[in-house]
DNA sequence: AAGTGGTCTAGACCACTGA
DNA sequence: CAGTGGTCTAGACCACTTG
């Protein structure tokens, strides 16, 4: 193969590399299943050095568009549409937080079953609810077992967000969580925290967080309610 | 540095230097904004080129775990621990769907607007259902602008997954998705479709298809009907 | 055996940072 | 200025796949 482009912008080779390889796929002149150029043709095509190319070839990877096979080839991946990246604000910007109360308790038989729990172990319970402006748009309920003994400081409790509070027991990146995400009408009592009507529909958020032995180290369910508080999120190609 | 690791285990050594750093991370050895050894002093511990260290560096950013700045080093990153990773299974697996009806038709304000419509234009509607045995647990509904003389498919549009409808229209990776998650309650109509009293929450996720320049060419909305189809999203570390 | 990708090296030059 | 990371090379050896 020819070399067919010059670098006059003063990119990195590898990142021609990647452009001129993304646009193919993007403009569907490969698509998915589809081999690639070889290594050294690239090499030649690019009149650049294999690591050069390799290095354009693994970008391409990371960002879903390709996967290589050993002794085979490059392929185009399958694109997957259903993959969406959520960003989950516990407090939203230029949100009010207004912490409740804090407590130790006796587990209800939910969060007993969410921490997995022993059965006379308590609980420490952190409620807040959060508002913009005059309107209160979610409400907050979050557990952490709670050990015999340990004090507990509510200033450092109060307007910590989950995974803050988490990382305090174990390393920054010691853990992670799980989601679900459910609907919920309003009972007598969400509906007076929520200033809502009783029946109405509030998206529910349940997060789960485990340390890295996959312990339980803490629950947290939130009421949201709709339309002041949802959720987005993004699924998608085109980067670049 | 003095060379501290064999690789006793036939793993390649851009991955031990891998393992290495990042049980330091994930043990709280290094925390946050805390600075790495430099390339050079890890060529000396690992007795390797530098690139075969770059190389384990630059798995480490993939992972989230670091990055660095040209001139001052590398860094432990702040963790991401509000970001989740959702799969959105359209058609729940060894679920049925039931087609109901395509049809072309004059859009409702909502679905106008989701569009971007022109005033006059109209749309295909798909209706479906999903239901897991005797229990139907979602009601989906997707949108498509209509374009004058287009050939109306039913085959090819009734048992198809929205990525793929739109994937028709452009190249397989040319385009992007926007997912809005609420609830609403059931009225009578959704009431009597998932066979659920009215008022019950249901939860709802919207979704909107754009292309590479950023047209909309498909809206789809699906009821859910809690417990029986709810998400589920993960964040977290702890890889390798 | 020929072609593919996977790992690794020893060196080069550059751009950027901070003392 | 010395030290950092960013790009790039030309070659080597290996493991894997296919004819």
């Amino acid at each position: 193969m020819k070399r067919v482009l010059k670098n006059q912008t003063g990119q990195p080779v590898y990142a021609v590399v990647v452009s001129y390889l993304r646009a193919l796929i993007v403009g569907g002149e490969l698509n998915p299943g589809d081999m690639l150029p070889s290594e050294n043709s690239l090499v030649s095509k690019f009149e650049a050095s294999r690591e050069t190319v390799r290095k354009g070839l693994k970008q391409l990877d990371i960002e879903g568009y390709i996967y290589s096979q050993q002794g085979k080839g490059y392929f185009v991946s399958q694109p997957k549409h259903d993959n969406f990246l959520f960003q989950f604000d516990e407090n939203l910007e230029n949100a009010n937080v207004n912490f409740k109360k804090i407590q130790i308790c006796n587990p209800d038989s939910e969060v007993k079953a969410a921490l997995k729990l022993a059965q006379k172990k308590k609980v420490i319970e952190i409620v807040k609810t959060i508002s913009i402006g005059a309107v209160i748009v979610a409400y907050d309920l979050k557990y952490l077992p709670y050990d015999k003994g340990q004090p507990l400081i509510e200033a450092e409790l109060q307007y910590a967000v989950f995974p803050q509070i988490a990382a305090a027991k174990t390393a920054p990146f010691a853990f992670s969580t799980k989601m679900e995400i459910t609907a919920e009408s309003a009972n007598q009592e969400l509906a007076t925290t929520l200033k809502c009507e009783v029946g109405t529909a509030l998206l529910v958020v349940k997060r789960y967080l485990s340390d890295k032995d996959c312990e339980i180290i803490g629950y947290g369910k939130q009421y949201m309610l709709p339309p002041f508080k949802e959720l987005e999120g993004y699924s998608g190609y085109l980067n670049g």
